[in-house]
DNA sequence: AAGTCTAGAGAACGATCGTTCTCAACGCAA
DNA sequence: TTGCGTTGAGAACGATCGTTCTCTAGACTT
């Protein structure tokens, strides 16, 4: 077992530890005990807490793109990549121990005193955004249209965490279809004179 | 001073230094000299640091439900009550320290080890969406509206706290209009047959 | 085989936290 | 004035946390 081994091992503790019961309910010898790595082996990949805590973020923000990427690219037409967005939310929102959004969660509990913490959330939100754009894009839709779906996600996130409820990746699933659909409107009233209302999309 | 004016003074100082540096981060001595109060008092009026979290969040649900009637009555129809919603996350999102809802943010830090408060954030996130319902049933609309709409809000407040960007209500407010009509549409052509698209506004 | 380096187990340290206790000062009834 | 209850200021306590240190055992080099 190498060093970078022994790094992912210690990772995929944290991740679960903090994300199930926050960072700071979590201490080193309990990471070290979920780990199964000696106190020293821990400081000596991570020197200290806050290095963890990034590490598990940056950790995550790969997983985020990972999973995202794959349902999207699963979906056929620009507009059903759009839509595969809350197809990926819904999946995430069925296992068992869904917690919101780590990042939402480690600005809200680190960020007002960790900046590298706020960072790398910001960071985490605006590529999110951006990736939405690039699919909005596609669809020769206003990039209006992205701000849009992405605060519908957002909101599922957070809804679907506090009360439970996984279907609200369907709801937002539902909302953004209305979004997209009156966005696609406006472009081809934009572009042409006036056009059918459904069925507008566009090349891939 | 009697003990409800302290205790008022202790949640005002509570409330601020909680939501600008987080719960954990903030220590009784601190709190004790932000509220100017002894530490004897200060427990003799809260037994523990979670009796003072829970009242500094039923002093927050309050406030928010105080802030968000008197931008909703302040608006004349229906339709504009619900947009009114928006404008309420708009001035919020400007005053200077905001830093996203406080039940996500309690919730994301506390809900997993605090059963208290992870039920107070789910009756706040619950009974906002019974508020919309409620705006969204005199405009005759579908229930599924308000769940669309609470969507946007939520997700406004995350991403205009992460980002810092105020204008992220503007843009929930504008999504939130789209699916308004939308659903106005949907309603008029199921009681009657068909409807122009806009201006479908019920009565009072 | 001797010496050197590494690593595990966990004790120890210093800081901080929530909470309680001490003690002196004060208010007030008799 | 004397005695009693209450209060403020802050020391003290016990727990916990992040981090470092000690000690020992084993692996590896020559």
């Amino acid at each position: 077992m190498n060093k970078e081994e022994y790094r992912q091992r210690i990772i995929a503790a944290a991740d679960r530890l903090y994300y199930t019961r926050g960072f700071s309910s979590v201490g080193m010898d309990q990471l070290r005990d979920a780990a199964g790595v000696s106190l020293r082996r821990l400081y000596q990949l991570f020197p200290s807490k806050g290095d963890v805590v990034m590490a598990v973020l940056r950790g995550r923000r790969r997983m985020w793109v990972e999973g995202l990427d794959q349902h999207v690219n699963a979906a056929g037409t620009p507009r059903e990549k759009l839509l595969a967005v809350y197809g990926f939310l819904s999946d995430w929102f069925c296992e068992e121990d869904f917690r919101g959004c780590g990042f939402v969660n480690a600005f809200a509990e680190l960020g007002a005193v960790n900046s590298d913490v706020a960072d790398i959330a910001r960071e985490h939100k605006v590529s999110f955004q951006r990736y939405l754009g690039e699919l909005v894009e596609r669809i020769g839709a206003d990039s209006s249209l992205a701000a849009q779906l992405a605060l519908l996600a957002e909101g599922a996130q957070t809804t679907a965490a506090i009360t439970g409820q996984a279907e609200t990746a369907d709801r937002a699933r539902e909302a953004a279809e209305v979004l997209i659909d009156a966005a696609l409107e406006r472009a081809g009233s934009d572009s042409r004179e006036s056009v059918s209302p459904a069925r507008a999309t566009s090349d891939a």
